[in-house]
RNA sequence: CGCGGGGUGGAGCAGCCCGGUAGCUCGUCAGGCUCAUAACCUGAAGGUCGCAGGUUCAAAUCCUGCCCCCGCACCCA
């Protein structure tokens, strides 16, 4: 048995979010995660929110609330509907805990004492009026370039030029449109990359088994050149800067910079479910307390393959601690809507609160599993979605597992016939069924996403093939043991499904699996199909479920489409 | 010449690293079956693999140049 620690890029605390979301890094993560507890391993899921930072106080404001409770009522908001969906973290935890503020601050002491932190002065924008440091985002004014009415401070949407926030012409703040802004001295630490800068390429260069997208991003870094980087901001809402647990002369009204503390509530949030369960977090994390065996799995979007390939690293290696560090980094590309993105403001595109208003969990993880934007871009449309809906999960796996045990109730009392013996076209079916099981099981060994849905489904359509050419129906009439032999494997089939579907559709693995008086969750099965077609009892009572998935209608799409927006 | 990803039958993808009859799902058409959620099974049509050169007995696959689409560029998370 391995130890398997597996995370998900956190998701910001402002507000819902969008499919793109689930499909890049929660979803599969949390498929990986059923795979490896079903092989037998050891697995620790782990999850948060990441709540700081100056959109949280923003979005908290806007909410006409403070801070901590806006952040508590979205962190219960992101649970609640990641659960809806099935998934299955150990923890999901909250970037704003206290474990999490201790451990930001011991990073920050040993790196400090480490010589890889330094104060230096900055001149940033203070908004009088907003009473805060504005950063460059929100500030906004015309180009300097190119006149353009509404550039921001970083960038200008118009001509795309970077710029700095003093350059803009009669700058304003983004937040309250005041135009009574100065620039201001203010002190902040600098995290020196730049001097890890060979470390961390040496350490890149041992993830040989890394995707391509993810190495190439993390050169793309490196290449360019590590800069030092500010891991303070002028705010309130943040871990709190203190040195060797106290506080730091000139620092009083500053907190870390999300970007410095999101990551570390990876390891924060492990010792959060390790508080509430009498759990060993060290064990997962330290190498020197139990964690040399630990194999650690991180997915994210593709936009956030930087801070886990150099940032993060560059925390956990410049501390000169033995802390677990990740193996393989499976980065994904972006779900688009109709080729647009989704977007927040906006609303354009479908929101996973929406999402599970109108589908059943199972249908979206299939979808988005199937058409996962693993090796490109991909873009969400609905016809794609009622294809997968209607085709895969209705017709070729509900209507099987209705079919079979329709028929084994009306024929044979609901119970899993005695008698027969298999013949060549189950010793065939036993063959196939090898061959798929071990090519299913390779792809989700590989965490390869879409293939697994593919070799998912060839298992699938492999029983209404064999039902097809063994015609029960027919045997029943000239041949009752040769039915029982067909109806008995057939229903073997079934459970094999259940166990083999359930890291991705869970909802409907459980009710197979229950209606056939199997264990929910099923271990993964053994590549033996003959074992394995072979192993229910006679006897055993079975029933028919409700039927499993409901098709998609055109009148839905059409509905759909009209509250969401794209082509029905 | 910023970096990266992509361009394969009507749609979505695999194959490219390790050259050798172009594969899968959907859609279309024809046939079969009738146990089942008008579901299932079988077969067929449909592609000069973005463009132009090159290497080779042989290129979707290797090399060179060009065109098009999409993300990212330390802002935000």
């Amino acid at each position: 048995m391995a130890r398997v620690l597996i995370t998900s890029a956190l998701p910001y605390i402002n507000g819902v979010k969008h499919l793109g979301t689930l499909a890049g890094s929660m979803l599969p993560a949390d498929i990986h995660a059923r795979f490896q507890r079903a092989r037998g391993h050891e697995v620790l899921y782990i999850c948060a929110t990441d709540e700081h930072g100056t959109p949280a106080e923003l979005a908290a404001a806007e909410a006409h609330q403070d801070v901590f409770t806006y952040c508590e009522e979205q962190h219960r908001s992101q649970h609640d509907i990641g659960r809806g969906f099935g998934l299955s973290w150990d923890w999901f935890g909250r970037s704003s805990s206290p474990q999490n503020a201790r451990l930001t601050q011991h990073f920050a002491d040993v790196l400090e004492d480490n010589g890889l932190i330094e104060e230096r002065l900055d001149r940033l924008v203070y908004s009088i009026d907003d009473k805060r440091f504005l950063p460059d985002r929100y500030i906004e004014g015309i180009c300097p370039v190119c006149g353009y009415e509404k550039a921001r401070g970083d960038q200008c949407d118009n001509c795309n030029s970077l710029l700095d926030p003093v350059d803009l012409i009669d700058p304003y703040s983004a937040v309250s449109g005041s135009r009574n802004l100065e620039v201001r001295e203010t002190r902040h630490l600098y995290l020196l990359q730049t001097k890890l800068d060979g470390r961390i390429r040496a350490w890149v260069d041992g993830k040989a088994d890394w995707s391509a997208l993810a190495r190439s991003i993390a050169y793309k870094h490196l290449d360019e050149g590590l800069i030092d980087r500010g891991i303070t901001r002028d705010l309130s809402w943040g871990v709190p800067v203190l040195r060797r647990g106290q506080p730091r002369p000139g620092f009083e009204t500053k907190v870390f910079y999300v970007w410095f503390d999101a990551p570390i509530e990876y390891i924060a949030a492990t010792r959060e479910w390790a508080d509430a369960t009498g759990g060993d977090w060290e064990g997962w994390w330290r190498t020197d307390k139990g964690a040399g065996d630990v194999r650690y799995v991180q997915f994210m979007g593709k936009d956030n393959v930087a801070f886990h390939a150099v940032n993060f690293p560059a925390t956990l290696l410049g501390s000169g601690e033995p802390w677990t560090s990740v193996n393989i980094l499976k980065a994904f590309n972006h779900l688009n809507w109709y080729g647009e993105k989704f977007s927040t403001s906006r609303r354009r595109g479908v929101f996973l609160d929406a999402a599970l208003e109108i589908l059943p969990p199972d249908c979206w993880r299939w979808y988005l599993t199937a058409n996962a934007p693993e090796h490109a871009d991909s873009a969400f449309t609905w016809d794609q979605l009622v294809s997968s809906v209607n085709r895969d999960l209705a017709d070729v796996l509900g209507n099987f597992v209705n079919r079979v045990l329709k028929f084994c109730e009306a024929r044979f009392d609901g119970a899993i016939p005695a008698g027969g013996e298999p013949g060549p076209l189950e010793a065939a079916l036993y063959a196939e069924v090898s061959t798929r099981l071990a090519d299913l099981t390779a792809q989700f060994e590989a965490i390869e996403v879409r293939k697994s849905a593919q070799a998912l489904r060839a298992l699938w359509a492999v029983g209404n093939e064999y039902l097809q050419n063994a015609a029960p129906w027919t045997a029943i009439k000239t041949d009752p043991a040769r039915a029982a032999t067909i109806v008995r494997t057939a229903i073997n089939l079934a459970a094999l499904y259940a166990a083999v579907s359930a890291p991705i559709i869970p909802f409907a693995a459980e009710k197979i699996a229950l209606a056939v008086g199997e264990a929910y969750p099923s271990p993964w099965p053994s590549p033996d199909g003959r074992a394995e077609l072979t192993r229910l009892e006679a006897g055993r009572g079975v029933t028919v479920p409700d039927v499993l998935f409901r098709k998609i209608e055109a009148a839905d799409v059409a509905a759909w489409a009209e509250r969401f927006g794209g082509a029905p």
